[in-house]
DNA sequence: TTCATATATTCTAATATTTGAATATATGAA
DNA sequence: TTCATATATTCAAATATTAGAATATATGAA
């Protein structure tokens, strides 16, 4: 239950194009901060400053390999997030009976008006 | 490209406590406001707020029911979401190779230093 | 009609997030 | 040492999000 909010919140700090697109590329092996720079057009600080928040959270780690920062991910929740956010789905749901001019329906619960 | 960009938008719109709730119940089938106002313990304006926010983001529908607005799930991606939010997953990732005391370990990119 | 119920909207204050600029730190090389 | 590279931190401004209060609207019942 409080794991289920701590989710919640890792998802609020992930959803971020930037951050996002740093994720997938550590889904694919470890990276220093100058690569992931390459791949990203934003600054230098601002690059860092995701990294900081995501490892603040846990969602990220890193070694050290003399100068360079070796950031990898350590959050498996991570994987099937990035796993659902590049799938394909149907435009939508099957939706529930109701007219699909008027848009009424029944309501099937126990509510009564 | 402009999918996946819009996705992330969505996650961000949906990582909010009350809104993952909604959605939550709303994945069991239809429900009104007021029995969504039920069990969540926010005012009645924050409900319709929420509900609103993921309707024009097209993440929900509503038909009606004389008085009664009856709100359904629409996008697909959002099951996924709430699947892997309650999924359970070992601590961490297995990590690269590298000291676990001093944390340092080799690059395996190609930048020389 | 009038009323009560169900729900939405608007406004506003509080708060959080995001970013760039400037600066700091750490390390390997010369 | 000194220097250049790799990276982090701090600060401040711009912007976005959230929630409550007040108010509006729509509908069925009386």
């Amino acid at each position: 239950m409080n794991d289920y909010l701590s989710r919640i919140e890792e998802l609020k700090l992930v959803a971020h194009p930037a951050r996002i697109a740093i994720l997938d590329e550590l889904s694919n092996g470890v990276k220093c901060v100058s690569d992931i720079q390459d791949f990203l057009e934003i600054s230098q600080s601002n690059v860092s400053q995701h990294l900081s928040a995501l490892r603040h959270a846990g969602v990220i780690d890193f070694y050290i390999d003399g100068r360079l920062r070796c950031y990898y991910l350590r959050q498996p929740f991570i994987l099937d997030l990035l796993e659902i956010i590049k799938k394909d789905y149907p435009a939508e749901l099957p939706g529930p009976e109701c007219c699909p001019v008027t848009k009424k329906g029944k309501y099937p619960g126990k509510r009564k008006n």
